[in-house]
DNA sequence: GTGGCACGTGGAGCGTGCTCCAGGTCAAGC
DNA sequence: GCTTGACCTGGAGCACGCTCCACGTGCCAC
């Protein structure tokens, strides 16, 4: 079992220090270990548990979900039933989120083609180029 | 050509009267239209160009961004090689974002998975749960 | 023993993107 | 003529998620 010192936890896990003491603080890490003279020593379930953090932030969980999460996976096994209706949760707004992107990433190519058109076009034929809604 | 007032054009772009006028304040809409008594009249292009507003505030396109966009577009059309090469930009910045969730959206099956086997297991086999990394 | 460095704490501050508020104008309806 | 409602303005305030700061400790190298 390794333990990291902040700078080490911080090089793994991609998050600044002051981020890490951050979600110590409110509680999305419990509190971290401590050597002699008091400073922070990750433990590899930290660096774990901060991969998971890192994914739902990433995917766009707010942290006051991210907090419930945390809460139910401290709060022992029976929990997990909740857990894995609160990630399933989030793995369906992951699908809607994607779907939206791709979605509004259409229009965007919409409108880059209808700028090439535009290029396209000879000078002297190009009257007056209005542009589409969106 | 269609006039909208403030309340319609919220209606219709899914923008609050306040983001408008925030919008009209920060430069990102070009001045609007006002009617003898100094309230806005939102024509067709403004509306179609809130829609694209939308549409690159939805796929994260920071504000700066869009204001670079809008400058470029009221500067005329030869700026329009620029705004391919900005709406590119973006377009790929879309699709990493896309791939990059896929990539989460992965990892959160997997603990979702990784519940359901632990529920699976009948009640006395189960000596010790420890998560996985994440 | 002096620097430099990695860490500690509590609390203030910040960037982004809105959102709200007080106080006022006009038009329409009762 | 009074209320209601939609709008106006300038400016303050807010939610989120960090990020920075001042000041202090302990350890190691020179």
């Amino acid at each position: 079992m390794t333990a990291y010192t902040p700078g080490q936890a911080a090089e793994e896990t991609g998050f600044s220090l002051d981020t890490l003491r951050y979600y110590e603080r409110i509680g999305l890490l419990e509190p971290i270990e401590r050597n002699a003279v008091g400073q922070r020593r990750f433990s590899d379930g930290d660096i774990g548990w901060l991969g998971m953090i890192r994914c739902l932030r990433d995917t766009g969980m707010p942290i006051a979900e991210m907090l419930r999460f945390a809460e139910l996976t401290r709060a022992g096994e029976h929990t997990i039933s909740d857990r894995i209706a609160l990630l399933a949760a989030h793995d369906q707004a992951v699908e809607d989120k994607i779907a939206d992107l791709r979605r509004q990433q259409g229009a965007i190519q919409h409108k880059i083609q209808f700028y090439r058109d535009v290029l396209a076009i000879p000078d002297g034929l190009c009257e007056r180029q209005d542009e589409p809604a969106s």
